[in-house]
DNA sequence: CGCCTTTGACCAGCGC
DNA sequence: GCGCTGGTCAAAGGCG
């Protein structure tokens, strides 16, 4: 997918006033000068002139109001084309979802119980054919896994590994050949705090190769790792929180959705954890796109990643 | 040296 | 009880 046409990164921000245009031709001296004149706070403390300094400000915050703008658009633009993927990804999970894999009778309790424990919306995949009488069979195990979600993460075509990068830091304790899918599926536990007990299972789709299938149990007792931290390759929010993460790689963007907050309660088809007919399938879809743009947590994500890669791009062109 | 991945062994749940 | 299966453990080895 052609990830350059829904995310117009070439949006001239003008993120340093004093930096050179990014397509103007750079010689060494300008770009010595715009380095050196790069405006920082201790400039405006230095510098004498109250009346240069109240101009200099007031020109600042025009700059920044006009970037705030261009932004706001920007991440307009970009909900809009999110919700366009997610309706094409929606339509592409229900489509491979009617492929039921050899539906396994022997599913265990536990497996089954994931799915469908708060996953009642994950879209039409395949795995949520399980039914509501285990959820009441399920003992004391119910109470530990107190949240569980899954994600579908595109990867490259060639990628082979079983990585699904959401800002935490994992680290693996297992991995496994299922039945149900030749790929094999990895085990991991969050390192990032010695006693988090949230543990991942990252498993290839059995539909298409090039997505991964990242299930997370339990909830991060911890807060999320700085952005610095995984700054460059990934930045996304703690699952739990936000019902979906956008992380931009450097192979491109990547939307990680979680939908384990996708209108569970109002759909009340609880009872009936299928819903293949399309419009409720198309209802759920227009009830997660709203709640998803409503949500001033998942803008504020998209807008750190956004300025994140653009900070990222505007370091790689200057060095 | 510490952290991580790999991988075979082991354990527990489930169906027969 | 037995076999199958998914999940976890832990030793061994690699890497920075």
């Amino acid at each position: 997918m052609d990830y350059s046409s829904l995310v117009d990164t070439s949006l001239d921000l003008n993120i340093n006033p004093l930096r050179v245009k990014s397509d103007a031709p750079v010689d060494a001296e300008r770009f010595a000068m715009a380095n050196k004149r790069k405006p920082t706070f201790m400039d405006f403390q230095t510098k004498p002139p109250a009346k240069e300094e109240t101009g200099a400000l007031v020109e600042e915050l025009n700059r920044v109001s006009e970037e705030n703008r261009k932004l706001t658009e920007m991440l307009t633009v970009m909900c809009e084309n999110y919700n366009a993927l997610r309706s094409q990804l929606m339509d592409y999970m229900s489509k491979n979802g009617e492929k039921e894999p050899l539906a396994s009778s022997k599913k265990r309790k536990s497996e089954s119980s994931n799915n469908n424990d708060n996953n009642i919306a994950t879209n039409g995949n395949s795995e949520t054919s399980s039914t509501d009488e285990e959820s009441s069979k399920k003992p004391r195990e119910e109470v530990i896994k107190a949240k569980i979600s899954r994600s579908y993460v595109r990867t490259e075509a060639g990628d082979t590994g079983l990585i699904v990068k959401d800002g935490y830091q994992w680290r693996k304790y297992g991995q496994k050949v299922t039945r149900d899918n030749p790929s094999p599926r990895a085990y991991f536990k969050c390192s990032f705090a010695p006693s988090c007990p949230v543990k991942k299972k990252v498993q290839r789709s059995i539909d298409d190769q090039s997505v991964l299938v990242a299930t997370y149990e339990g909830e991060h007792n911890h807060p999320h790792p700085s952005v610095e931290a995984t700054s460059g390759s990934s930045r996304s929010l703690a699952l739990g929180s936000v019902p979906c993460s956008a992380s931009l790689a450097s192979s491109g963007p990547t939307i990680t959705l979680d939908l384990t907050k996708s209108k569970s309660s109002n759909d009340a088809k609880s009872s009936k954890p299928k819903s293949d007919a399309p419009e409720v399938r198309q209802f759920l879809v227009e009830q997660m796109a709203s709640s998803l743009t409503k949500d001033p947590n998942f803008t504020a994500a998209l807008a750190a990643a956004i300025s994140g890669r653009m900070f990222q791009q505007n370091h790689s062109e200057k060095w």
